[in-house]
RNA sequence: GGGAGCUUAGCUCAGCUGGGAGAGCAUCUGCCUUACAAGCAGGAGGUCAUAGGUUCGAGCCCUAUAGUUCCCACCA
C-alpha cells in the first residue's frame, strides 16, 4: 500500500469503474425491494455550491447504504431549465448587443435559450459525479426535455378540465424589471429605509381638510376613496362626504372599512385598488373603480396625466413637489417599512392587476394536508409538518403564468373566429367549434415550479404506464432544503397526490443551511463562500462529504470551514495508516483467512468484536433515521478510539506470539476492517473502496457488498467486561507514571497481582499498553518487591516499583486525591440508598448496581488506605 | 402580530424512553513507542441561559422570563 491515499488519481479511476460495471443502474424488473430518491434538479447551467455538495452527499450516503441493504437503489439525476432565471440572463446577454428579444422574435429567442443551455448547463452535473454520486445516469431527465414536456402538458389539461386552472384578473406582484407577474412566494421582503407623506385632501364644499399617510405618493392618481374605521369617532361625520383628490381634482367618496386601524397613522387610509392588495379587496367590497396608473415596465400610464411615461420614482419626487407647492404636504417622515423585491433580480415590486393564469388550490390542499396529518407521508424532523400545515392551510390560488418567453409555454389555445378557448393533449390546428384554423397559442409560459411540481413521476415516466412507475413509485425519499418547502415540497404532495393519485415520496428529509464559520450565509456579496470543488482538489472528495456530513443534526443548519476539512482529512490518514498496518501484517505472515468462530481470539479480540457489534447497531439505526451526522460520529469514535487506539495496539503483542495467536488476530484485525470500511462506505465512497479491494479475498467492489449485520456468534459480553478492566487498569498506570514524571519512553517493572485466567493469559498485551519493561505475575501480593505502588482495579492490581525519581510527597498527594475521590463515590451511592423514595420507587437493577459500586469502592478504599500507610 | 429553532467547556456542537455532564478543535505537559508527529499518552477547563414546578431523581418533562436566529403575515 501507497504510504498516503492519493485521492486525485484514484477517485476518479475508481468512479469510472463503478460507472462501467454499471453498479448505479436500478433495474425496474427486479425482484428486489426498491428505494428509491428522486433529486432535486439542480438550475441546469448552475455551478456546484457547497449546498448542493451537502445535499447530494445526503442522499449518495443513503442510498449507498440501501443499495447495500440489499435494495434495488435508485437514485434519479436531472436538471432544472428555470425558466425566468435564465431568461433574465439571456435578456442581459442580447442588451450588451443591443438587442432586444421582442427585436428577433420568439423563435429565434429559443435558440438564444438553447445556445445559453449548451455553453452553460451540463457543467454541474461533471460535479456531481466528482463528488462520487451514485445515480443512475441513464435516467438523466431535465424539465424541459420530451418527456417532462409530455408530463406538464397532461397535468395542465387535466386540470384545466377538471375546472382547477382559470385565467382571472385580479392583483399580483409585477416585477417590471423581469416583466412578468410573481407568485406570492416569490416575493421577498425587505425592511427599506423610506419615507411617509402625509398629504391633504380637501373636504368637498368646505375649506377643511382631511390627511391621508402613504409610503407611495405617485399612486395617488389612482385613488378612488379614503376609508375610514366605522368605529372611529373623529371621522363618523364624514363617511359618505367626498374629498378632492389633488393634482387629478375630481371628488372621491370617504368610505367606511373596518380594516383601517384606527390608532396608525391619521386613522384615514386613501384607496388605490390597482396597486394595493389590500386596497384592491376594499375595492371589491365597496365596489370601486380600478384605476391603474402604471405600464407593466414601471412607467407611469395615461391615467396619470402629465406625468405619464416618467419612472414610478421620478414621478413620485414631482408629485411630491407640486404637492407641496399647493399647500397639501402636512409633512415627511422617515419610515421603514418591508417592501416585496423580485426573488431574482431583487428590484422593488409593484403590485399590478393584470390577468394571469390560476390554479386553484383549496380542494388540492386539503388533500396534501390530510396525507401528512395520516402519516402517508413523514416530515424529518417532524416540526417542519407544522410550517407545512401552517401554509397550506392558508394558501391562496397559485399564479402560475409568467411573461416569459421560455419555459413550458401555456398550452391555451383561442381560436380568432369564434372565440373558443382549447386545451388539448397535443397543438391543435383546427377549432372544434367552429372549424377555423386561426388559433392563437397564449403567449405566457408557465412557472418554472409548475414542471418541478411533477418531477418525482414525471421522472419516472407519467403519465406513460411505465415498469419504472410501477416499480419505483412512490419514491421513498425526499432530501431537500427547509427553504423550499414551500416552492416545492408543498408542490410535489399537492400533484402527485391530484395525478397519481399515490404521494410522490413516503418521507421528506430536511437538511439545514451550510454557513461559513461564523455561522453567516454564504454570499456572493460577502465572499464567504466555500467551492466544493476546491476543497475535493484539496482534500478529495471523501473529506468534502465527511466534513459537509458530520456534526450535522437532522434539519439543523451547520459550519463548514477549510478547519473541519483539514480534521476530515487527517481522519482519512488515521484510516488510511491503521489499514496500513493491518495489510503490511497480513503481507508480512503465512495469513490463513479463516472463520472467527473457529479460532482462539484473544482478550482484546473478543473486546473489538462485542464493541464493533454494538457499532454496528448504533450505526444501522442512525442509518435508518437518516442520520448521517451521527454515522459519521459513531464511525470516527470506534475507528479511532477503540480500534487504532486500543484495539491495534493490543494487537501488536500478539503479531509477535505464537503462529495459532498471531492468525487470530490478523483475522480479527481483517474482520474488523473489513467492516469498519463497509459501515464507511456510503459515507466515503472512495478511500474505503481503494483499501477494501487491498483486503484478502476482495475482488469485486465493496459498493455492492453486503452492509455489516451484528454477528451474536461474536459477542463476547463477559470477556469485554475483563477488557475495560484491563484498559481502566492500563490508564490508571499511565496517569500514575505521568504524577510521577515517569518519561514515556522509560520502561518499567510491572507486577501483577490476579487469579483471572484471561488477564494472565494477555499479560503481554498488558504489558505493551502499560508500557512495561518485565512483567510478573502473582497469585497474592506477598512476593511483591516493598517501595511499589499500587493501581487497583476490581479483578487486578498492579505494582510499579517505585524508582528513584518518585517524591514520596507527591505520591501521598496523589494517592490522597484517590481516597478523596473515592470516598465521594462512597458517599453519593450512600446518599441515593438512604433515600427512602429512590429505595421505594427507583428500578431494582438501579439500587443493586449502586449496591455493588458501594462495595467495589470500600474494598478500593481499603487498598487505598494501605498504600498510603506505607509512605508513613 | 403569529409560529418555529437555538442557549451545554475558550470555539463548534453531541447528549437516546428522565438514572453519575461528552466529542472535535484550541490550550498545557511529556513522548519521533517498529500504521500514523496529519501522530501517541496525560492534564486543565461546565451553576447545562434565568426563575419556578412535576419527580425518589431533571441538561432532558411542564410553566414563565431573557437573549438569539429563522419562517409566515404585510398597517397606509
Amino acid at each position: 500500500m501507497d504510504k498516503k491515499f492519493n485521492f486525485k488519481e484514484i477517485e476518479q479511476n475508481l468512479y469510472e469503474n463503478w460507472l462501467n460495471k454499471g453498479y448505479f443502474k436500478a433495474d425496474e424488473n427486479s425482484t428486489k425491494k426498491p428505494f428509491t430518491i428522486v433529486m432535486p434538479p439542480p438550475n441546469i447551467t448552475s455551478k456546484l455550491h457547497i449546498g448542493h455538495a451537502y445535499g447530494i452527499s445526503i442522499m449518495d450516503s443513503l442510498i449507498r447504504y440501501k443499495r447495500m441493504q440489499g435494495f434495488e437503489a435508485l437514485l434519479l439525476p436531472g436538471t432544472d431549465h428555470a425558466a425566468l432565471a435564465t431568461e433574465v440572463k439571456v435578456v442581459e446577454r442580447l442588451k450588451e448587443k443591443g438587442i432586444k428579444k421582442e427585436d428577433i422574435g420568439r423563435e429565434a429567442f429559443a435558440l438564444e435559450m438553447q445556445k445559453w443551455y449548451d455553453e452553460f448547463g451540463g457543467l454541474i452535473l461533471k460535479q456531481f459525479k466528482k463528488v462520487g454520486i451514485s445515480c443512475d445516469w441513464d435516467r438523466l431527465a431535465f424539465t424541459l426535455d420530451e418527456q417532462r414536456c409530455k408530463s406538464v402538458r397532461k397535468s395542465f389539461y387535466d386540470l384545466y378540465h377538471k375546472g382547477l386552472i382559470y385565467q382571472g384578473t385580479r392583483i399580483t406582484n409585477w416585477c417590471s424589471e423581469c416583466k412578468t407577474a410573481l407568485s406570492d412566494i416569490e416575493v421577498e421582503y425587505q425592511n427599506d429605509a423610506g419615507h411617509i407623506w402625509y398629504i391633504k385632501y380637501k373636504i368637498e364644499n368646505s375649506d377643511k381638510y382631511i390627511t391621508v399617510a402613504t409610503t407611495r405618493p405617485e399612486t395617488m392618481l389612482g385613488d378612488v376613496a379614503v376609508a375610514v374605521n366605522p368605529k372611529d369617532k373623529r371621522y363618523k361625520n364624514l363617511i359618505g362626504t367626498n374629498v378632492i383628490l389633488p393634482i387629478v381634482n375630481k371628488p372621491i367618496p370617504i368610505i367606511a372599512d373596518s380594516y383601517v386601524d384606527i390608532s396608525f397613522g391619521t386613522g384615514m387610509v386613501k384607496i388605490t385598488p390597482a396597486h394595493d392588495p389590500n386596497d384592491y379587496e376594499i375595492g371589491k367590497r365597496h365596489n370601486l373603480e380600478v384605476i391603474n396608473v402604471l405600464n407593466l415596465d414601471g412607467t407611469m400610464n395615461n391615467n396619470a396625466g402629465k406625468y405619464e411615461g416618467l419612472k414610478a420614482i421620478d414621478a413620485r419626487e414631482k408629485i411630491v413637489e407640486e404637492l407641496s407647492n399647493l399647500g397639501l404636504l402636512e409633512k415627511v417622515e422617515n419610515y421603514n417599512h418591508n417592501v416585496g423585491h423580485c426573488q431574482r433580480c431583487h428590484s422593488t415590486l409593484e403590485p399590478i392587476v393584470t390577468k394571469q393564469w390560476y390554479v386553484k388550490m383549496d380542494g388540492l390542499a386539503k388533500r396534501a394536508i390530510e396525507k401528512v396529518k395520516d402519516g402517508t407521508i413523514n416530515f424529518h424532523p417532524k416540526r417542519f409538518e407544522k410550517i407545512y400545515f401552517h401554509w397550506m392551510e392558508n394558501i391562496k390560488d397559485w399564479c402560475i403564468s409568467r411573461q416569459l418567453w421560455s419555459g413550458h409555454r401555456i398550452p391555451v389555445f383561442t381560436c380568432s373566429d369564434c372565440g373558443e378557448e382549447i386545451v388539448e393533449l397535443l397543438d391543435p390546428t383546427t377549432c372544434p367549434k367552429c372549424g377555423s384554423k386561426n388559433l392563437v397559442q397564449d403567449p405566457d409560459s408557465l412557472d418554472t415550479w409548475f414542471s418541478s411540481a411533477l418531477w418525482p413521476f414525471s421522472t419516472l415516466g407519467w403519465p406513460d404506464e411505465t415498469k419504472s412507475m410501477e416499480k419505483f413509485y412512490p419514491t421513498d425519499l425526499m432530501v431537500t432544503a427547509y427553504d423550499i418547502i414551500f416552492f416545492w415540497v408543498a408542490r410535489m404532495i399537492f400533484s402527485g397526490l391530484e395525478y397519481t393519485g399515490k404521494e410522490p415520496f413516503k418521507d421528506v428529509l430536511m437538511h439545514g443551511l451550510i454557513r461559513d464559520e461564523l455561522g453567516r450565509k454564504m454570499s456572493k456579496s460577502l465572499g464567504n463562500g466555500i467551492d466544493p470543488i476546491d476543497i475535493i482538489d484539496k482534500y478529495g472528495a471523501d473529506t468534502l462529504r465527511y466534513s459537509l456530513l458530520t456534526g450535522t443534526g437532522v434539519g439543523m443548519d451547520s459550519r463548514f470551514s477549510y478547519d473541519k476539512a483539514e480534521n476530515t482529512s487527517n481522519f482519512i490518514n488515521k484510516l488510511w495508516n491503521a489499514s496500513r498496518f493491518v495489510l503490511e501484517n497480513v503481507e508480512k505472515s503465512n495469513f490463513e483467512l479463516k472463520n472467527l468462530t473457529e479460532l482462539n481470539l484473544g482478550l482484546a479480540d473478543k473486546w473489538i468484536l462485542t464493541e464493533l457489534n454494538t457499532t454496528i447497531q448504533t450505526v444501522t439505526r442512525q442509518y435508518e433515521k437518516y442520520d448521517v451526522g451521527m454515522v459519521c460520529n459513531s464511525c470516527y469514535e470506534f475507528i479511532w478510539n477503540k480500534f487504532c487506539d486500543w484495539y491495534i495496539e493490543a494487537s501488536k503483542s500478539n503479531l509477535y506470539a505464537e503462529e495459532e495467536t498471531k492468525n487470530a488476530t490478523l483475522n480479527v484485525l481483517v474482520y474488523v476492517l473489513d467492516k469498519i470500511l463497509k459501515m464507511l462506505h456510503p459515507i466515503m465512497p472512495f478511500v474505503t473502496e481503494k483499501i477494501y479491494l487491498e483486503l484478502p479475498n476482495h475482488d469485486e467492489s465493496i459498493m455492492i457488498s453486503k452492509f455489516p449485520e451484528v454477528n451474536k456468534e461474536l459477542n463476547f459480553n463477559s470477556s469485554a467486561k475483563v477488557m475495560h478492566e484491563v484498559m481502566e487498569i492500563v490508564k490508571n498506570i499511565r496517569n500514575v507514571r505521568k504524577s510521577m514524571n515517569v518519561a514515556d519512553n522509560l520502561k518499567t517493572n510491572l507486577y501483577v497481582v490476579t487469579t483471572n485466567r484471561e488477564i494472565k493469559n494477555n499479560i503481554e498485551m498488558l504489558k505493551k499498553l502499560a508500557n512495561g519493561k518485565e512483567v510478573e505475575c502473582y497469585k497474592d501480593e506477598s512476593k511483591v518487591p516493598a517501595n511499589s505502588t499500587v493501581c487497583v482495579k476490581d479483578l487486578l492490581k498492579v505494582f510499579i516499583p517505585n524508582l528513584d525519581m518518585v517524591n514520596p510527597e507527591e505520591e501521598k498527594i496523589r494517592l490522597n486525591n484517590e481516597l478523596k475521590r473515592v470516598e465521594s463515590e462512597i458517599e453519593r451511592a450512600n446518599r441515593m440508598l438512604n433515600n427512602a423514595g429512590f429505595v421505594a420507587k427507583a428500578p431494582k437493577a438501579l439500587i443493586e448496581q449502586e449496591q455493588a459500586k458501594i462495595e467495589k469502592y470500600n474494598s478500593l478504599k481499603q487498598e487505598i488506605l494501605n498504600s498510603i500507610e506505607k509512605y508513613n
